[in-house]
DNA sequence: CAGTATCCCAGATGATACTG
DNA sequence: CAGTATCATCTGGGATACTG
């Protein structure tokens, strides 16, 4: 964990800032926590699932997700056409993170909430 | 850590939705980065620190974190003005999952280059 | 079913200039 | 110094409709 070069690079001043694009950016969270929960999952089971998202952004996230190897797709040549996605090895090794997480919002979240509460009133 | 409501509620199927939008929205990384790692700073040494960011932006930022109490500013009414800012108790909290997520970063992310090369040349 | 193709808009971001 | 104000921009995402 560098921390030297802190203020030689832009934003990448954080050294985190690579995996947070990777895996935190809109809609990821969602996709991975719902494929890491229910398995291997075709394309409008996932869209069930995650209200709200359409299939266009859908489709782009989930290219983005397994272009980044933390999901793979199956294509399954049939009438009518299957695909399956799942999560790969690569993605399940942020189980613990994903964790690591929710254990933080559950310690932490009301402390966040009456913060908002108390910064608003003043 | 609930999983049972997975298919009820929106995009918050996903139980990390509210951290996530809290912790890893845009910029906010960088700024928490840069204040655990040099402690208090003030207004224009942030801006220095974290290249590319303008002023306006960086003010919203610092004051959504400061509502949401990970932040802590503090006003100190001379000529010229000087604030400071400083990682709150909460914000510490966070140390551990960057921890995590840096160490997460230095043993896969090579793996995500990876993936990225193939499916670049499929 | 599993997407693509278009059109479109809001809200986030950037650039620039100005103040207490 | 520590912002705020204003304007221009721009891209992600939504709505809708269509196809192999």
């Amino acid at each position: 964990m560098r921390v030297a070069d802190t203020a030689t690079e832009p934003e990448l001043a954080c050294p985190i800032g690579p995996v947070v694009d990777i895996v935190f950016s809109r809609w990821t969270t969602p996709i991975l926590w719902s494929l890491h929960a229910h398995g291997r999952q075709r394309f409008v089971e996932l869209e069930r699932r995650i209200t709200r998202i359409t299939p266009k952004v859908l489709t782009q996230r989930l290219r983005q997700l397994e272009r980044d190897g933390l999901v793979v797709r199956t294509y399954h040549p049939e009438v009518p056409p299957r695909v399956e996605y799942e999560i790969s090895e690569l993605g399940r090794s942020l189980a613990p993170l994903f964790a690591h997480l929710a254990e933080w919002s559950t310690e932490h979240l009301g402390e966040v909430e009456q913060a908002r509460q108390a910064y608003d009133e003043a």
